[in-house]
DNA sequence: CGTAGATTTGAGTTCTGTCAAATTTTGTGG
DNA sequence: CCACAAAATTTGACAGAACTCAAATCTACG
């Protein structure tokens, strides 16, 4: 299935905060992301940034689903990345004869929307220690592997990316993941891969944990 | 359309803060909203709350598209509302018949979405001035009539309402909505029926009013 | 007309943002 | 492989915005 999409699609490799393009001659476009991250940000006049949603591997973005390009952007966050582009009607194409594919299409929309629903409730309901909580329980759900001391994992993102996600400041993100790296919760090699010590731990500082989990369960199953 | 929509349908008139179903018997289920509001909500633990969209009339509600029923939770928020309600599977084989129908669901879809992504733009990236006049802008772009002197409106939610949509404290609320009567931006009778005597000045103190006008100024040539 | 509930307002506190300086990482060129 | 420069991160001190709590006032509704 993957295959008759990449068939058709333009394969990228953005560098870190390229712009991908939310159109195409005046045609939808839907991304697949398939390594590295991709942030969907609104720009503020005033020069303030907020992360809307995060894409990771295994994501897709479709621009319809998005408030007007004058006011958000497509961008790669990690270094690099790679993602395959195709235009809405090409794709639309391509799925009206293919239902299994035409149905992860939907899954994966679906679970977009759910976690932007979940961002909002972070964001909005939670205190800034529970915030970066939940950032970093998502992060180990999607990409964490198990290893000897824990749960490993690499965040795709510098901690001003982190704090445009999470509605925090950069001091601040740098501050609670330093008391959870002094708590021994988290151990940090290199600016960014984490080994988390004590899931745990973080679980219980993440209002969201089980709602988190369940929406990584549901996409994975879809996969 | 709509009265094919109508008679296929259940009506329901619920009170404020009646629960509406998000599933029936294991079928998703769609509502159009056409009297009153309705809020998307996070309930937390710890009791706080969070409303993730408010549906006015003429929206519609896919249960799809949130994350799990044990997290939201959709209910009025005005005193009295009135909802049409079908199962998936009835409104997709109207649907499917109907082009139009079809196309008119899409862009109202389309249209929270980029409405869900710009809350998430005003929490995480203003402050409380600019939230609450975000709100007053948005409310009088769905709501408003223009009158005598200025632009009427009724706001159709409590201030703790109001507090939980805009990630705020009922106080704080309270607090902004004094100080722009006090400026004269907006004149109050009642509880809820407000004329906004300066929409400049209001719109001056929002800055995403021209977002918010666009996204606004899309559904309404939807419908 | 009275009451329950919602809103308003003030005072004090806490959390997070801001700014600046020190430190660590990363990446590049020799 | 090492040294160096640029960039990101960390940390501390301080300021300010928004929250909490409590009391007073106002509305809606029976």
């Amino acid at each position: 299935m993957l295959s008759s999409i990449h068939s058709r699609a333009v394969t990228i490799r953005p560098r870190r905060y390229q712009k991908l393009a939310v159109a195409c001659e005046a045609d939808e476009v839907v991304y697949f992301v398939r390594a590295g991250a991709l942030a969907l940000s609104a720009g503020l006049p005033n020069g303030r940034r907020q992360i809307l949603s995060i894409l990771y591997p295994g994501d897709v973005f479709r621009s319809a689903l998005t408030p007007s390009p004058a006011l958000t952007g497509l961008s790669a966050v990690t270094a690099s990345a790679e993602v395959w582009r195709l235009r809405w009607p090409t794709f639309e194409a391509l799925a009206a004869g293919d239902s299994a594919l035409q149905q992860l299409f939907d899954s994966l929309i679906t679970d977009q929307a759910a976690r932007l629903a979940m961002h909002i409730a972070i964001i909005g309901s939670l205190g800034a220690d529970e915030r970066v909580a939940s950032f970093l329980v998502e992060i180990a759900l999607r990409l964490g592997a198990p290893v000897a001391g824990g749960i490993a994992f690499e965040i795709p993102l510098t901690r001003t990316d982190i704090a445009d996600y999470l509605a925090l400041n950069a001091d601040t993100v740098s501050r609670i993941m330093s008391r959870l790296r002094a708590k021994g919760v988290l151990a940090q090699s290199g600016r960014s891969l984490m080994i988390c010590r004590d899931m745990k731990a973080l679980e219980s500082q993440s209002p969201f944990s089980a709602a988190l989990q369940q929406i990584c369960a549901r996409a994975r199953r879809a996969r």
